[in-house]
DNA sequence: AATGAATGAGCCTTCATTCAT
DNA sequence: TATGAATGAAGGCTCATTCAT
């Protein structure tokens, strides 16, 4: 048989990328990272720890690249998201946006968990502090774009403060997601920021 | 000649265990349980491994102690500001609570990074999970008690709320301060529930 | 108060010792030498392990204390038995011998397992040989009386073997309390020695 | 180049096993298990501790292995001995046995030490006992048989009797190898059950 | 490309022994 | 005489990383 093409080769090279990272991915947000042994990660991913550094030179670079991995389907989600409903009206969106955040939280904890772990593990691990700031502006930047639909003026910082709502809802739905209200925390943020109109507090 | 008095000992072994405390709460918040040795705390702590053992019967025991020692401050801290303007106005003991909050934010970095780096682990060991819910009730109450001064119907959801976007900010804040608009945020929170009719978005 | 006389301090002190070497004895004979701590023993004999230690000057010299304080009672009373009983008949003193040393087995368990894990890691530790040895042939030495009275001509060998006999027995019923057959054991002994002529093998 | 072959490996893997087997056998036998460190072991076995937990999940595995392995050739010897022997009377096959008995004893003083060390340890490690029973059924079987064609009666318990006597004998000769009569024993025993028409006495 | 045997630094923990009081 | 705080060496075990095959 003739050599498989360097095309091939590559694509082969790709897939085993993507079941290391897929592999590392789960055990990272079940476990953690520091209880993730490479070796658990190459048993996960059906090959050989030796091969594994073929691909990854080392359990940190392997992290980064989870998170980048992580957040690809995220915020292409987010990218086309946007894109798909333009001609929507700013509210609506905002709606959307909201929503699909809230279930994201439910339907993706592991990323959820991994996500937060990560960004507050970043002062001990340096390295991942760039890939997961990188990461953090792609999504401000989508957040904006609604705020800015929206008519804020301080949109900007209207973003970084829904993030950071997002953020704070995702760590206390992490803790505890039995008791946490997470429908009832859906409700008011878009009571707040959109039918306030009708949200009487009193 | 006889040994050092029970009360002398008592002293000195109380001033040993705010010693070690201070020690790993410092080390935890910086480097991360996982990379803090407990040949580290005794380092800083100056004393040997072998007496940190006399003190604090595991390395997680020492944690969940930590956990308690990092928030007696703080729950003491809203308590008495609780018990000190009670007959201020909600709309001011809003206001004070939420400065404090963010200048402890400043000011105590390192309790935040704490804070946020076990709420996120705690999947990972258990046994810090009651010690950490136990803290989380205590100052929700706390908040629960201003929203409910504030006539707010839906005070616990409320005050979850609240809470939730503190953690927020705090962990964005903690991952990049230099750029993070704290001021900026702190403001934005205080028109929103209680400046609001000052507050025009557009 | 007069200060305590010499002869006082000299009794106090030998009271003490024989706290912490009767403290000792039982927790190595439970617990083996090397999972029982010095601060167990201290702890079991309510004092300080420094006080221990001005009485014992190591663990190793605590062990060889050990075995001389708990063979003495042993010894002691076979050389009474021996005493009181020498106008009895030469078999009925073998009786007692065996009968004796089967009740020991039974009632003092502690002192059997301390006896046969000492003699068994003798050569783990060195200074306890020669107390071992020293005990040994004391022992030796009052089976051999028996055996010169029951007139075996090789009397010195036979004590060796019924001594290899006690201690095989004592091992394997150490090993399997529940299920060795003791009583028949001691009942095939006396009839094999003594009571041969109604012993009918077949 | 390809990885090497399943088979070579698992000859290497068996190789490196009894390698580890054999060097902890050896130590545990003269040092005993407690001052046996795994680093020793490593070291006589030269390979790295690392490795060594790739073979053994723990100390006490290992322990419980080397049990097994010690005794792999006792019994089988004692299995063999009494297949190629069958055609023998009983007296000579009882003569033989007693006879390989001692010559073991001489000649792999190791595995007495070892056998005798772990007996009396049991009751501190749980999970030797069953490996240790596991044996000692097998031996004592062994012996039964022999005691059946000598149409003892009793024969259960007179192999349990001749059981303690050889373990007896195991330990008082492991004592003090230089000073006990081997010789003598083994010539007293097979008197009392074989020859005792010749045996006078007095 | 692929394996997994092999390494060794590093971790948490225990404990005999010393010593200031 | 009496205490127990303090030490530090040593132990069992894990795991990221390397390398011969």
């Amino acid at each position: 048989m003739s050599p498989r093409t360097k095309i091939q080769l590559e694509s082969i090279k790709e897939a085993r990328k993507e079941q290391i990272l897929e592999a590392a991915f789960q055990l990272f947000s079940i476990k953690g990272y520091h209880h993730t042994s490479i070796n658990d990660i190459a048993v996960k991913a059906k090959l050989s720890k030796g091969l594994l550094y073929n691909y990854f030179k080392s359990k940190e670079d392997l992290l980064n690249k989870v998170v980048l991995f992580a957040f690809k389907d995220t915020t292409e989600m987010g990218a086309s998201l946007l894109e798909s409903i333009e001609n929507l009206s700013p509210e609506k969106i905002f709606k959307i946006l909201i929503k699909s955040y809230f279930s994201m939280l439910q339907e993706q904890e592991e990323l959820m968990k991994l996500t937060l772990s990560l960004a507050v593990q970043i002062s001990a691990i340096p390295s991942v502090h760039d890939t997961m700031m990188q990461v953090y502006h792609i999504l401000l930047g989508q957040i904006e774009v609604v705020f800015k639909g929206l008519n804020y003026k301080e949109y900007q910082k209207e973003a970084i403060l829904l993030g950071a709502i997002m953020d704070g809802i995702g760590i206390q739905y992490m803790l505890d997601p039995e008791n946490f209200p997470l429908e009832e925390m859906k409700e008011m943020i878009i009571n707040k920021y959109i039918d306030n109109e009708n949200y009487t507090k009193k």
